[in-house]
DNA sequence: TTGACAAAGTGTACAGACAACACTATGTTG
DNA sequence: CAACATAGTGTTGTCTGTACACTTTGTCAA
């Protein structure tokens, strides 16, 4: 993909930088992260969050989103700035200092991530059943997580797991396996629904032998708002 | 201080990487923010954050405590990762990724900042009265201030603002500061004790014509705790 | 000495938010 | 048409947050 032809210099030490997303989703139920297989050194053979370096004339939030897409197909995500990890000797390679991106994906969605270039597989891993990774990544991915459920507790960041339309049901059962605990049904619909940011959209969703429920869709699906 | 003898190549162009501090601290009441006056271009005679180059063997965090002092002579202070900065032509000389710190200093400290290195001045400015700064470090600190004020409601972070030992009234004068607006005096003492945070020191505090206030110490002075 | 001043220190009552709790409704399937 | 599985629905008690005013105690000046 580069090809150098030449080489550049400069008077003071220059430290590489990269960008590293961890991509989060929900599937059967359980928070699942995305994982690629690095095809080159070092680690090579060893999962690692998908990433790559910067290019010079690339904003920070523009290189996130390349790398996601060149090494897995994912794009159009919502893509949020997490901690920058600089400690010295995290790549055996050269000084390199990762700014870490999180995303998240639509529960179940279709669309299988493809492995392309760097990574020589893709595939996604529950978050409780981590193989170990390359770099750094396992500091960064629960770092990652750490900040997913507290803003699930002051934001509507919970929707960016949710397909268009979606029930109730499917809502609490991202909550609960965010939050890895049960939640009562009566009150988690009182809540959500005092906060008026979903409507019905009058269709109902007809899935499994039992009682089709209530569709739902996001009143501003592309947003993320601090609540309360 | 750096005295280049060769030059450093690279088969791939790189950025140069910076840190970026905001130091805040409460001075007669008001919040403060700690500014430099750049010596040198570009920019230079501008008013700026203190900050400056990586060193390729230090981590991000001791360079932003070593740049704050060199440039402040201010060390020892509660550091805090903010947000990493860079936008491809955010700096005229070269491609420059700034990861930004915010520090929170006691109030009214005694120690004035003293100027060094690449500054010419260091001065306190209130941040409802900011000059024009240098680079993006408008942006920069405007975001240092929302997280300020959005950790003040859930977690410890306005200790770092209190000397050893203080009085109720000087906690909530700073959190008015903060906020912005007057806080009801019954509701906030009662609000703190019950957090087991403080202790009293057993000593009272005589300032000004007035009775005397019962003296507090921060029982985890060190510690920015996450509350509720 | 004493009166004016300035900030310290203290309790109650109301309202809104949150948590616990169980049964009926309605579709599918065999 | 009976068994099943999930949808859908209210009330009550507890806790938390907010509004609100007066007394205490030291300093200072007349």
């Amino acid at each position: 993909m580069r090809a150098p032809k030449e080489t550049f210099s400069y008077p003071y030490p220059h430290p590489a930088v990269t960008t590293d997303v961890v991509v989060f989703t929900i599937r059967e139920g359980r928070l699942c992260i995305l994982l690629v297989k690095r095809a080159n050194p070092p680690h090579q053979g060893e999962w690692a969050l998908p990433g790559g370096f910067l290019d010079i004339d690339e904003d920070l939030d523009t290189c996130a989103a390349r790398e996601l897409e060149e090494e897995t197909g994912i794009s159009g995500v919502y893509l949020e700035q997490l901690y920058t990890f600089g400690a010295t000797h995290r790549d055996p390679r050269e000084r390199v200092i990762s700014v870490t991106y999180y995303a998240l994906l639509p529960q179940d969605s279709i669309a299988d991530p493809r492995a392309a270039s760097d990574a020589s597989d893709v595939a996604w891993h529950r978050f409780e059943e981590l193989p170990p990774l390359a770099f750094d990544h396992t500091e960064i991915l629960h770092k990652a997580h750490s900040r997913l459920v507290a803003k699930l507790a002051y934001s509507t960041i919970a929707f960016q797991f949710m397909p268009e339309t979606f029930t109730l049901g499917e809502l609490q059962s991202v909550y609960e396996a965010l939050l890895n605990q049960a939640l009562d049904k009566r009150n988690f619909r009182k809540r959500i629904l005092s906060m008026d940011l979903i409507e019905e959209t009058g269709k109902q969703s007809r899935k499994g032998k039992h009682r089709p429920a209530r569709e739902y869709r996001a009143k501003h699906p592309e947003r993320v708002e601090i609540i309360k």
